[in-house]
DNA sequence: ATGCATAGTACGGGCAACGATATAGCGGGA
DNA sequence: TCCCGCTATATCGTTGCCCGTACTATGCAT
C-alpha cells in the first residue's frame, strides 16, 4: 500500500482513547459493545488490537474502571476523573475548532 | 519514563499536522514562525523534531507547498488540497464534539 | 455438527511524535 | 572584541501508539 489507507487526508484522526471515553459516557459497556458503539456513532471503527490496548491504558491512568466481570464480559465505566478529563477535552477541542474555523477564508465555492 | 509526562490527561491530543495546517490557514509562514504561532493560539507547542517532520509529510502529501526560500527562511503555504482537507477535518471534528457533548450527563455545577 | 455472532487475547510491524542535539548567521551588551 | 542568546533549520534515536491478524472459547440456530 503506497498510500496509507488509514490516512485518507491528514494523519490519522480517530484518537481511539477519546472515542472510548465518549462511548463510555453513554453508560458502562464492555469491550465488544464499545467497538460496535463507536462504529455506529463515529465515522471510524476500532479493531480489537487498538481497543483493548486503549482500555488497559485508560484503566492504568484511572480514567475508567472495570465493573465486576459478568459472564464473559468485562464491562468498564468512566471514573469521575475520566468524566472530568473528557469534559475538558471536548471543551478545548470545541474551542480549538471554532478558533481554527475563524482563520479560514470566506469558504469559497 | 514509565509514566509518560506528555500525556497529562488522555493520550496525546496535539495532532501536530492539524495545528500546522491551521497555522498556515492564517497565511504563509516558515517553520520557526509556525512554531511560535502554534504556541500562541493552541494550548500546545511543537518542537523542531516534530515540526519539520510534519512539514515534510504534509508537503509529500501535497497539502502544503514551499515558496521560494527567502534569506534563511523556508516559507510554506497551504495548497488548495490542503485547505480543503483542513475544512473537512474541522467540520467533522466539530460535528464529533457536538455529538459527544450531547452524550455527557447534565453538566453538573 | 456446522456455522455464525459474541467476547476477549496475543502478537508483531510500522510510523508518528518527541526531545535532544548540531549548525550557522546575526545583533547586542560587557 | 568576545560571548551570548535569538532566529532558523536539520537530523538522530527512542518510545509507544495504532492497527491488522490470527487465535480461543462459548452459545445458539440450523
Amino acid at each position: 500500500m503506497p498510500d496509507d489507507p488509514r490516512t485518507s487526508e491528514l494523519g490519522r484522526f480517530a484518537e481511539p482513547a477519546l472515542l472510548v471515553l465518549v462511548s463510555l459516557a453513554g453508560g458502562p459497556k464492555h469491550g465488544y459493545a464499545i467497538m460496535t458503539d463507536v462504529e455506529s456513532f463515529g465515522a471510524t471503527s476500532i479493531g480489537p488490537g487498538t481497543l483493548y490496548a486503549v482500555l488497559a491504558r485508560l484503566e492504568r491512568r484511572g480514567l475508567i474502571e472495570p465493573l465486576g466481570p459478568q459472564d464473559r464480559r468485562r464491562p468498564y465505566r468512566l471514573t469521575m476523573d475520566g468524566a472530568a478529563a473528557l469534559e475538558v477535552q471536548l471543551r478545548e477541542m470545541g474551542r480549538f475548532v471554532r478558533a481554527a474555523q475563524a482563520r479560514q477564508p470566506g469558504a469559497a465555492t
